[in-house]
DNA sequence: TGACATGACTAACGAGATTAGTTACAATAA
DNA sequence: TTATTGTAACTAATCTCGTTAGTCATGTCA
């Protein structure tokens, strides 16, 4: 007994995440990880704090990863494309990791947990500048850019929670609905 | 013991809609709901199939009950008004009711349940109906309808969930979000 | 070499869901 | 009126999880 197996945080979180991307957040359970690497429920505390700690790290690894796939996406393509590229990589990440996606939410309170927050604003910031390269006015840059986070969430949450029912291309949908938001946040703001 | 105390399905629902409006869906547990009834926790299975049940009566309740919502929201006002004034009603419905608009997901798989899909299926029915008096092209009326539902949904889900950290009046958001969907549906069906 | 921090462990408890079996009451049929 | 039956409450017991407390082996470092 007492043997030290050598797991990081990144192995619990890894872990996690792998579970809660094939059965569902819920089912990344303490016990269900604990059993993954191998260990005693009681020892993931000597990890995360508890079952609060867990879902805290899977939310910041989360915004860590898509900070990344924002950040990639926006910068392959020329700057009137990043948008539509951010979206479609928000979406693939989502689908590919529902889990870690819906680990996303809900936010932290401001200043409840200053490191998550930051690390969740940072993708939104990446969307933010995309959207300014295309000459939003600052004036309604957040109201837009509220508005586009809603269409991507909304969509991706009913795609992945079975709220489209009809058996009609699902990527179409997708790409007008991205069309629809950035073509009239445009010619809202002229 | 064994008294009959005359708890009817109704009493179920409502009493978990109230705990889940107020302390969120998960506080809506079958001890707690058997609690504020005055009842035990086992007793809770003579009206509902377990906490997999009582999710699903909620479901109903909520579809059932925004369906009245929309509809009332649908005939109060002139034909071009009709999807303003359905979205402001959806918004209004989750805050109210933050619980029972979060039971409304995941929906049921089709052939899982069909009357819980139906009455989920209504409220969309009236929307898809308001948009087709704006004109919207039948060819384009399951994509734009899916934007749609996407952005309202988004919306509120962000909106309750703490995603939109900027202090900023959020009402203008949501106007400003509704009108840069709708009027893209239009000029993009021409 | 010995003290200490780390990270595993066992034991124990509480909350919640669930099942099985029991019982009181009300309505209804003989 | 009385016997029967269905409803809806109950207790008892079990399982899974999360959590806390306390223990112990192992590697590191003074």
């Amino acid at each position: 007994m007492g043997r030290k197996v050598g797991i990081t945080l990144k192995d619990v979180v890894g872990a996690a995440a792998t579970i809660a991307d094939r059965d569902g957040l819920e089912a990344a359970s303490l016990s269900a990880v604990a059993d993954g690497l191998g260990i005693k429920t009681p020892s993931m505390y000597n990890h995360v704090a508890g079952l609060a700690g867990l879902r805290r790290e899977m939310a910041l690894y989360a915004a860590v990863e898509l900070t990344e796939v924002f950040s990639t996406a926006a910068s392959s393509a020329p700057p009137d494309q990043a948008v539509r590229q951010i979206a479609d990589a928000y979406r693939r990440f989502a689908k590919e990791h529902p889990g870690l996606y819906s680990a996303l939410s809900p936010a932290p309170r401001p200043g409840e947990d200053d490191e998550l927050y930051e690390a969740m604003a940072a993708p939104v910031l990446i969307l933010a500048e995309a959207l300014a390269s295309l000459g939003v006015a600052a004036d309604d840059a957040i109201h837009l850019l509220r508005g586009l986070r809603a269409t991507l969430h909304g969509f991706v949450d009913l795609e992945t929670n079975g709220g489209f029912g009809m058996p009609v291309d699902i990527d179409t949908s997708f790409s007008r609905a991205v069309d629809v938001m950035v073509s009239g946040l445009l010619s809202q703001t002229g």
